[in-house]
DNA sequence: CGCCCGGTTGACTATGGTCAATACGTGTGG
DNA sequence: CCACACGTATTGACCATAGTCAACCGGGCG
């Protein structure tokens, strides 16, 4: 329950995701001015970031671990509208209070900027501007991928589609080839992968089961998946094959 | 399936969607500029006006009508992912080709504007790219309450959020108020709702009927929905009352 | 007039949800 | 060291919601 703020001041330049978050374009001057309005933050595993509702006062980036945006009826259903990986963005500039609940999955490292300061940079630096309007865009097409799997897919197709989507993601960064033989760390309890495709944890249960006995996937404990061949995995999720989706 | 384009030069002056297009924020000078890279073109009702894998040689604002942006898996199953209303913006800078269908849903007017000389301006015309921002952000805040709408909604909350998502549109535009007895146009077919909401249009037609039974609609025609009393109606969608949704 | 398109309604079915029992793994305390 | 409890996951039996298939309605247009 304790959110540490490290002291620890990581330079801009050795930062692991110098060249894919909000400030990948900045040249040396603007990374300085964002040095000056940064600090990191931690946050366990479970923990909240931030409730649909709260003051916000800073944006930030994830610079290690996962966290999920979600929403929820007054009823208890919740969906989850948004996985943040390293390098996402957190926040709407301009926007003062969350309209989303925000939750560590895995235990998570911000790289916060102070609200105010970081909106007047957007608009004095177009680098800034640019890199972002480049990351919701992306985040856009996400969303709308996504839009396809909840309201058209099967529940087997869902959970393909989530299996080959947190593969590619692991993969862009460089951690495994889409060919073949493949090992997915799937960073989701079977509850949070249902609050993703809009199922029941006991679907998800079942479906990962069916998949398993049809040895298209196997386990390795819970949360690890080893896939023997991604094409067939592909071949389940109900897209347009080649990995077509959406680049 | 004739593509007219207007010679009519519409003066942004006089432009319906000139504070709420991606040019809201332009100065004199820069709407210059964008005139000279603009032309209209229009499409009547079913027409498309890309489909997935297209060249697009232009980006666009709506001036007038409603499209909408779906996927389609190989089977034929199709999910909307975008409605269009005048103002919203078409087309993805630095990205030549479409990823989507875009499709007129009622007779639609377009402004459009060349890419390669457009995405010269996002570079040079800060105004331009900010706004082009906010809105992206807009559409992705809508693409998050559609998630929910589609992953934890029953049918009759989707309809009910649906009729709720366009009468606040509608007004919007300053034609209806949102209090007590309101009336909706619907521009989309039982089938886009359908589409719109990841339901088969037969269970959208029981859901209307069901509601009319209710007296919490009126239908007048197949297509205009008098509603009584619209606090009624938002008790239907599920949410957290008092129109809490977004904002 | 008759056709076509969009819409409605009905009968039946299938997919995924609900509720409940059981398993498994890990950390805690006797 | 074992017992237990808690959180996470699996599995089963049953059920409800929405999908499928098909018949039918009604208005507009050739």
């Amino acid at each position: 329950m304790t959110e540490l703020v490290l002291d620890t001041h990581v330079n801009c330049a050795e930062c692991p995701i110098r060249h894919r978050a909000v400030c990948a374009k900045c040249d040396t001057d603007e990374l300085e001015a964002l040095e000056r309005i940064k600090y990191y933050r931690n946050y366990e595993a479970g923990q909240s970031i931030s409730w649909a509702g709260d003051e916000m006062p800073f944006v930030a980036s994830v610079v290690k671990g996962v966290a999920s945006i979600s929403q929820t009826l007054e009823d208890g259903r919740t969906q989850m509208v948004g996985l943040l990986l390293p390098s996402d963005f957190i926040g709407r500039p301009g926007r003062g209070k969350s309209v989303y609940d925000v939750t560590a999955v895995s235990d998570v490292t911000l790289c916060c900027f102070r609200r105010k300061p970081f909106e007047q940079m957007i608009l004095s630096t177009p680098h800034v501007a640019e890199r972002l309007l480049d990351m919701t865009l992306d985040e856009l097409d996400a969303a709308r991928e996504w839009m396809l799997i909840l309201g058209r897919k099967t529940a087997r197709e869902k959970i393909a589609s989530l299996l080959a989507i947190i593969a590619r993601r692991e993969s862009t960064f460089g951690m495994t080839k889409l060919t073949g033989k493949i090992t997915i760390d799937l960073p989701l309890t079977r509850e949070a992968m249902a609050d993703y495709l809009g199922l029941t944890l006991e679907t998800v249960s079942r479906q990962i089961s069916a998949l398993k006995r049809e040895s298209i996937i196997e386990l390795d404990g819970k949360r690890r998946i080893r896939v023997d061949d991604f094409q067939a995995l592909l071949q389940e999720t109900g897209d347009d094959m080649d990995g077509g989706m959406i680049a």
